[in-house]
DNA sequence: ATGTGAG
DNA sequence: ACTCACATA
């Protein structure tokens, strides 16, 4: 995914949180004021999960969350069908400015802020500068066009069938999966989340220079066949880099993660998404005495304590052991 | 060590 | 929310 933001729409107080969130963004890349930043977030949660539209802000300033400057805000936006404040935002040049320099991988509110402070205002400017980047944004700005367009799913297929190819007749026993929208789907994605596991590689057997060369020679292995053109970082456990399938398309955001065999099924489930799908996952886990995450399932004893690690075999042992009826890829939206 | 950023 | 990798100090 690009760093582009979804929100939710069926809900009905949808507008307010659109609104509220856009000044929640502001708050953290432009002024980095962290505080309002949370505010903002807090409103939206609460007004997201409010079951029915509020009519005014003295209603709204009942809730949790929201006090008399959101309240007053509501108001406005009743009445007026805006915001001043916004208006403001968006009319504002150093805003525009930070919002765009983010859309760079690897350039965040800090670094987009100190940029703006030399006088770069832009991408354009940007790349006239590109001594005062890291490896990973100088990729990232090289690339900038390619990285915001959408991945095809036949295209992805394509990238999937030469990683088996490639890694199969590195090690036959390697297991890999490409999860995120691309397992639940979807006909286009925004990057490629690849897992992979070994069923000799295991968290309580730790060799971590074989790891840690394991990852290395998958990559190497992928660049010396074409298919990696680009490495962002590579550590022991996650390579975050691109690849290509030939000349005619354009590159794409590839992420690899090592995973312990007994971890892998937990893992799958986390990356296959979606984020709502794991929160719902996630707080039923609780319900029924477990604790979820990305790497094991494990019972909570009465004291509040995390047990061992439950076995698990496949992604519907996960969903068997806490009851939750078993969902397809496609069906996690 | 600490801060930044990605996911 | 939490972890990983990186850059800098």
């Amino acid at each position: 995914m690009g760093k582009r933001k979804a929100s939710d729409d069926t809900n009905p107080n949808h507008d307010f949180c659109e609104f509220l969130s856009e000044l929640a963004e502001y708050e953290k890349n432009v002024t980095r004021d962290i505080h309002r930043y949370s505010a903002y977030r807090k409103a939206v949660s609460v007004l997201a999960s409010h079951p029915t539209r509020i009519t005014s802000g003295d209603e709204a300033r009942k809730l949790k969350g929201i006090g008399e400057k959101i309240a007053k805000k509501i108001d406005e936006f009743l009445q007026t069908g805006k915001l001043r404040k916004l208006e403001a935002i968006h009319s504002d040049s150093t805003n525009a400015a930070i919002n765009e320099l983010t859309r760079v991988t690897g350039i965040g509110p800090a670094k987009a802020h100190s940029l703006v402070k030399e006088g770069i205002t832009s991408i354009e400017e940007l790349r006239k500068h590109t001594d005062k980047l890291t490896h990973h944004q100088i990729v990232g700005l090289r690339h900038f066009e390619d990285f915001e367009k959408k991945i095809p799913r036949q295209e992805i297929e394509q990238i999937e069938s030469v990683i088996n190819k490639e890694l199969k007749a590195m090690d036959h026993d390697l297991k890999i999966t490409i999860c995120g929208s691309y397992r639940r789907g979807k006909a286009e994605s925004g990057d490629i989340d690849t897992l992979i596991t070994h069923p000799n590689f295991t968290s309580d057997k730790v060799d971590k220079k074989h790891k840690n060369n394991m990852l290395k020679n998958i990559v190497t292995a992928l660049e010396k066949c074409g298919l990696v053109t680009e490495t962002l970082s590579l550590g022991e456990s996650k390579f975050m880099g691109a690849c290509k399938l030939d000349l005619e398309h354009p590159t794409r955001r590839l992420d690899i993660r090592l995973i312990p065999y007994d971890q892998y099924y937990c893992c799958i489930l986390y990356f296959t998404g979606s984020d709502m799908f794991n929160k719902e996952m996630r707080t039923h886990a609780l319900e029924k005495g477990f604790t979820l995450n990305e790497y094991a399932l494990r019972p909570v004893g009465v004291t509040g304590v995390p047990g061992e690690p439950v076995e698990i075999h496949s992604e519907e042992d996960i969903f068997d052991y806490m009851d939750f009826p078993y969902k397809k890829p496609e069906e996690r939206g």
